[in-house]
DNA sequence: AACTATTTATAAGA
DNA sequence: TTCTTATAAATAGTT
């Protein structure tokens, strides 16, 4: 509105966004206010910054009796709402989401809880076992999974060290010629150039 | 603001308080859409005019949300309230209920998530599974409790039933003086006058 | 936070 | 309510 029109999308710039903010907010603030006293409105304004910050005004000095009137008058006798009536969604948004919050809260006490179960029917007992069934089965597929996995390397390392043996064996024997050193490392039951660092698996 | 400053009070004539609240309403629910869009926020506007009509302006487009949002976080961040602050209150129950959510989400992320498990590590399975393991134990002693309760409360049942039916026959022999009539329901599997309407066990 | 050049909002009139 | 226009207010960019 001064030295220079603003494009109407986000400041992108964080300390631009932020000065603005700041003070559009006061303006915005101020109108609403201003609006209140002239006309005999009653006014609330709600604001949550970009990083989570509340600001807040009531005209009448209580946000909570203007919520609750909104609430009772609700759908009405409103005009210009922002948009069509969303209540019948946002109802029905309310509602998933506290059965979301009940299935939650039931599936940990369920879970953790006091481990004694007493307190659910037969039925979800049977259903909870199935389910804790489920999860052993999955985790010990998944445990033979890895310790095939650590069985292959193993293996694979093995080969490894074998061939790296024999080189070497090969190696000393070119650098003495004639001389037999076989006899000498026949006893040692790992390659004696080469540490064996091996994973463990419970 | 224009032709004339005007005094911040109440508009007396009524005509032009109208004109005045049409225009400034206008004016209010663009400001805040703007500062919505320039500085990322997230802007409630309740309006309730001289003769109690409602506008208002949500820029989420759901204003339940944004009064669920404002009772949930409250008193904790906010600058200019038109209210005094009670925000030691509000921010101990943010910070349990933040808490509780974390805690929901962990959990269930640990039980539910894709139950594949393949993202955990061995030691993490191994712990996992006896828990599973721990878990059944008590699901499955539970089950038996269950099930001895209900044979226990079948045989007090039975109990009931046969003395009701003695004293049944009793009374029926009493009435008909000498005629028999043990007789007559000798077949019945059961007392032919009390309804058997037992719970069942899978 | 303070300063202005400009843009925007709007009071009065129609 | 809406349009017009003179003028008051708000504010973008700068310091």
């Amino acid at each position: 509105m001064a030295r220079g029109k603003v494009q109407m999308r986000r400041i992108e710039n964080p300390v631009h966004r932020q000065v603005t903010f700041c003070k559009r907010r006061g303006g915005l603030l101020k109108k609403a206010n201003e609006l209140s006293v002239l006309c005999d409105a009653e006014i609330g304004v709600i604001m949550f910054s970009a990083n989570g910050k509340l600001y807040e005004l009531a005209t009448n000095g209580n946000m909570q009796n203007l919520i609750e009137r909104y609430k009772r008058i609700g759908v009405e006798g409103q005009a210009e709402s922002s948009e069509v009536n969303q209540s019948q969604v946002a109802e029905q948004e309310v509602f998933m989401l506290k059965q979301e919050i009940d299935l939650l809260q039931k599936g940990l006490r369920y879970i953790y809880g006091d481990g004694t179960a007493a307190h659910m029917t037969f039925d979800e007992l049977q259903a909870v076992e199935r389910n804790l069934e489920v999860w052993i089965y999955n985790i010990r597929s998944t445990k033979i999974q890895i310790m095939a996995q650590e069985i292959q390397m193993l293996r694979n390392k093995e080969g490894i060290l074998k061939t790296a043996n024999q080189i070497l064996q090969t190696k000393i024997i070119e650098q003495n010629g004639l001389f037999d050193v076989s006899m000498m490392i026949a006893d040692a039951p790992y390659p004696l150039t080469i540490s064996n660092n091996q994973p463990k698996v419970q």
